[in-house]
RNA sequence: GCCUAGGUGGUGGAACUGGUAGACACGCAGGACUUAAAAUCCUGUUCGCCCUAAAGCGAGUGCGGGUUCGAUUCCCGCCCUAGGUACCA
């Protein structure tokens, strides 16, 4: 029979479900490896063919590893709370729970026509409430815990509570708001329990704080900063503003260092792990205290340039900031008080959009520089964010170009403080030369200036060196239904967790799925939804991330019931070898999953303090949409007519997404297009060379563009072995590209070259027991090593190509020897499992027994050739090729290329000055 | 602006530590088989020059320099594309 990849493939699936071929334990003597995808959201559109990249790279790749004796952990599962559904939800009125089973049972139908070995007993869904019962319970742990600065880790709750009964606030360093009050033991144990309860909210991990949140109004919710982009909500485009309200927060900031060291033990692609860096934003500087004049007040700011602080001018706070309205006088309110006005109204967006026009007030008020005792005076702007550092700096005009702008506009003084510094045009911020105007650092260099200047600041209690990072506490809270109930109850207007024996907390049935009418978050619906009859619950829920910060755990004891994963389970597969998947992720769940990990391990519930060691970006790929040009008429209407892309430009028209399956490499199906809509039918074309020919543009894979390609389209025409080994012939892992189904046929064509190898021309299977030849070993071998070390650098695409050469070298041979094939089969089988399955059982082995078989070793002797044909360049340009034995030393390769007549008739007489041999092969003289 | 990645035939891409640039595949052209088509197989395919042929010559990895016997690879300057980020003090 020819190659039937339906019957293979379903034949071979069905195997490996009914056996169990991938499901593995938690202990055995073989080493582990742990494979992990990103797990998906289950929208409703389903799969198209960009989503597999990434599990079909880390398919072969854990294939391969099940060959080199791991047991390898490769499981998937699905991220399955979520805003979509809970949109459909408030559309049509059906739970989200449904929508996301039904999603789900598609999404796995989809994958399983594709031929994964993923270890479905460990399927976990973030929406299942034996999944989020763990995720509440992480919760409280965060709730119960406190950050000791002194030991650099979380400590149960208890522990502070402790240090205050018998020592008060004085000693403890800890992470903490900047209201924390000082106290002694006494006065806290005179404290009522609602005192001590809002005190310790302010050290708890997830704790619950008025903040200034991204509120959009159409989606009734708080959206974190990474989901607004531009003003704007990612999912949907609403538009968001700034609100204050109660939310729940996770210390994240807590861990700003550790998140930032752990970067450099990690190996991860580095524009990802910039990105986190930047996102974490560590500046070291110092902050310096500026007493207002006349008051009492001062003004701390931070700055990176302590040494410039003699170049100080100005202070400019954010209008934000609040010792603004104390710092007005009478004579600048009305200017002031415009000009705040005027930055309220003034969106987040055209802030950012024009950071040219300088602008700004004087307050009126004077601040006492903390080392020469002068007065300067102090602005607002908003080019000082309110939310960055502590809302206020010190102006040096003379080394950062917004104060100079700024003092050039307002005409405040610039003060050269460098002997270098060239400062006519714009500032200088240089650090080299010698300090000038500059008081106690005159005539120093830099690096001697600052140790001396944060020593006085700190010695006069003006100042201190400071780290400042630009990341901030996470918000947790969501005012939406379909995510993880907090499992907070409130007394006294104070959040109490719940007893962990009550977890899961379920999601309670609402009627409807919007905010109720006085603006509570859906769960405000739920009647009668209380802690022990008394006491009302949290309303809001976790975010998206809360269920993804963690997964990676649950797949490796996904059934517990006592503990999130037995220790045994953690203990053995420790953390995740390789993680792939997307880079939108970069500074969203990645970052968040290393902090929870992070806080998992102090708490002793982990081991590791990374949890994910290698991590791989696939690109993604996009669709390819092609377009039709609708002619216009005089009114700018559309008309029936359509003109070809060539000609388009003589006429006046509008460029229409046609369906790219009516389009074969850009040339339109007129039929399929008119007969695809009633409107089309009269279509009347303007052709070239008698084709419609469509234009293209490459865009995201979406419905709406019409250029969605399908992963079981593809299957149904060419096998699930096919497309896995095109997806993984199309270009680098890490790269973006357009899907192009066009080159697809020689992968197709090469399966059907493999399946040859074992039959004969009637299609019967055939093989030979007969002793291979050299040549035979030498294509085996040489595929044995190139596999070997493609997949452990990731470079898939070359394996393919390379199978595709060992393929028709064999072919060339006519080679049908049993061991050759067997050992082919088993180093392919990681790209194309099915046909592979089918060909080691036809060969007698037992079915089954491929995905555990042994990695065949490579032997280097087949390599060796004996003739080699050494090409011979002269001062780098090639001029003729020699045919010498390989084993010569490159001695004696020297000596048989200059004893050549060719090359002595070329030298002509002339003695060359070297000659070199490169890696045994390549001869280059030098005359 | 800054950070990061990248720029190679008609197309996707290969060339791993500097060593025969264009592997492999698509497409295209020509041919074989066939009544025909599909399938399959063979040949050619970076560009230019030369040519009856055999063969040969020159240029060439975004642009301009440099290091080297030798550069797609290393260094300097510039241009372009993609992603990230943005008044971060």
């Amino acid at each position: 029979m020819d190659y039937q990849f339906k019957t293979i493939e379903k034949k071979w699936q069905q195997f490996w479900a009914n056996n169990q071929t991938f499901k593995v334990n938690n202990t055995s003597d073989k080493p582990k490896y742990y494979v992990l995808d990103m797990f998906p959201y289950p929208s409703g559109a389903g799969l198209h063919v960009g989503h597999p990249l990434g599990y079909i790279a880390s398919d072969v790749f854990a294939r391969y590893k099940r060959l080199r004796g791991y047991q390898v952990l490769h499981p998937m599962g699905y991220d399955s709370f979520g805003l979509p559904a809970e949109q459909y939800a408030i559309q049509t009125g059906q739970h989200p729970s449904i929508t996301t089973t039904v999603n789900i049972k598609r999404y796995r139908e989809q994958l399983d026509n594709l031929g994964f070995s993923f270890d479905w007993s460990r399927e976990v869904r973030t929406s299942d409430p034996t999944y989020y019962k763990w995720t509440q319970w992480i919760f409280i742990q965060l709730f119960n815990a406190y950050y000791n600065i002194l030991r650099d880790r979380a400590e149960p709750i208890e522990n502070l509570v402790r240090t205050f009964e018998q020592e008060g606030s004085a000693g403890v360093q800890a992470v903490c708001d900047e209201d924390a009050l000082s106290f002694s033991a006494d006065e806290w144990n005179a404290f009522t329990e609602q005192q001590q309860q809002s005190e310790l909210l302010k050290y708890r991990l997830a704790y619950l704080k008025e903040s200034s949140v991204n509120w959009c109004p159409a989606l009734g919710t708080v959206l974190a900063n990474d989901e607004v982009k531009d003003g704007v909500s990612e999912r949907g485009g609403y538009p968001v503003i700034q609100k204050k309200m109660m939310q729940w927060s996770m210390r994240i900031t807590a861990y700003a260092e550790r998140l930032l060291k752990g970067l450099d033990t990690i190996d991860w692609p580095e524009p990802l792990v910039e990105m986190q860096r930047n996102w974490i934003g560590k500046s070291i500087g110092a902050s310096v205290l500026f007493k207002v004049a006349s008051t009492v007040a001062t003004i701390e700011v931070f700055t990176t340039r302590i040494d410039t602080i003699y170049g100080v001018s100005f202070l400019v706070l954010a209008p934000e900031h609040e010792l603004v309205p104390t710092l007005i006088t009478d004579t600048q309110r009305q200017t002031v008080e415009a000009y705040i006005e005027q930055t309220k109204k003034r969106s987040e967006r055209d802030r950012m959009a024009d950071t040219k026009t300088v602008s700004g007030a004087f307050t009126g008020s004077y601040a006492v520089h903390p080392l020469t005792g002068k007065q300067v005076p102090i602005w607002i702007a908003d080019y000082v964010l309110a939310g960055y550092g502590t809302g206020a700096v010190m102006a040096v005009p003379s080394g950062d170009q917004r104060d100079y702008l700024f003092a050039k506009h307002f005409d405040l003084p610039i003060i050269k403080i460098l002997d270098g510094q060239q400062i006519d045009d714009e500032a200088d911020s240089r650090k080299e030369g010698h300090y000038i105007n500059s008081d106690v650092i005159n005539g120093l260099i830099y690096a001697e200036a600052v140790p001396k200047l944060i020593q006085l600041l700190e010695e006069r209690g003006q100042g201190k060196a400071k780290v400042n990072y630009r990341m901030r506490d996470a918000i947790f809270g969501r005012q939406r239904y379909w995510g993880e109930p907090v499992p907070v109850y409130f007394k006294e207007g104070l959040p109490y967790v719940i007893q962990e024996t009550e977890l899961p907390l379920l999601l309670p049935e609402v009627d409807k799925y919007l905010p109720t009418e006085t603006g509570e978050p859906p769960l405000g619906r739920a009647k009668d939804w209380k802690y022990h009859q008394q006491y009302a619950y949290e309303l809001s829920t976790m975010p998206g991330w809360a269920g993804s910060s963690w997964y990676w755990y649950r797949y490796m004891d996904a059934h517990n019931e006592n503990a999130f994963a037995s220790q045994e389970a953690i203990d053995y597969w420790q953390a995740v070898d390789l993680y792939i998947g997307g880079s939108e992720h970069a500074t969203g769940h990645l970052l968040y999953s290393r902090f929870w990990n992070k806080f998992l391990k102090d708490i002793g519930k982990v081991r590791e303090e990374e949890p994910f060691k290698k991590l791989i970006n696939q690109g993604m790929i996009q669709g390819r949409s092609n377009f039709v040009y609708r002619l216009l008429d005089e009114e700018g209407k559309g008309t029936d007519t359509f003109v070809s892309y060539g000609l388009k430009d003589q006429y006046k028209t509008t460029p229409l997404h046609v369906d790219v399956h009516m389009v074969h490499n850009d040339v339109l199906d007129v039929d399929a297009f008119k007969a695809s809509r009633p409107d089309y039918a009269q279509a009347v074309f303007i052709l070239e060379h008698g084709k419609y020919i469509c234009g293209y543009e490459i865009e995201k894979m979406s419905k709406s563009k019409f250029n969605v390609i399908n992963p079981d389209d593809i299957v149904e025409q060419y096998g699930a072995d096919t497309l896995r080994m095109y997806e993984m012939f199309l270009g680098p892992l890490e790269q973006s590209k357009p899907w192009n189904t066009n080159g697809i046929e020689g992968v197709y064509k090469f399966l059907r070259k493999c399946w040859k190898l074992f039959h004969d021309q009637t299609f019967r299977f055939t093989v030979s027991d007969e002793q291979p030849t050299k040549a035979e070993l030498k294509s085996l071998h040489k595929i044995i090593k190139k596999v070997e070390e493609d997949i452990e650098r990731f470079s898939f695409n070359t394996s393919v190509s390379s199978f595709m050469i060992c393929v028709n070298e064999l072919t060339d041979l006519k080679c049908n020897k049993r061991t050759i094939l067997q050992n082919l089969v088993i180093v392919l089988s990681p790209y194309a499992p099915h046909i592979c399955e089918e060909l080691w059982a036809l060969l007698g082995n037992e079915p089954g027994s491929l995905s555990y078989a042994t990695y065949p070793k490579f032997n280097p002797d087949y390599l060796i050739e004996n003739e080699f044909e050494y090409p011979i360049s002269f001062n780098g340009k090639m001029r003729m090729k020699l045919q010498l034995s390989l084993s010569l030393t490159p001695k004696e390769v020297e000596e048989k290329v200059l004893a050549n007549e060719d090359v002595q008739r070329y030298l002509d007489g002339k003695t060359p000055k070297k000659v070199i041999v490169v890696a045994g092969k390549i001869v280059n003289v030098v005359v």
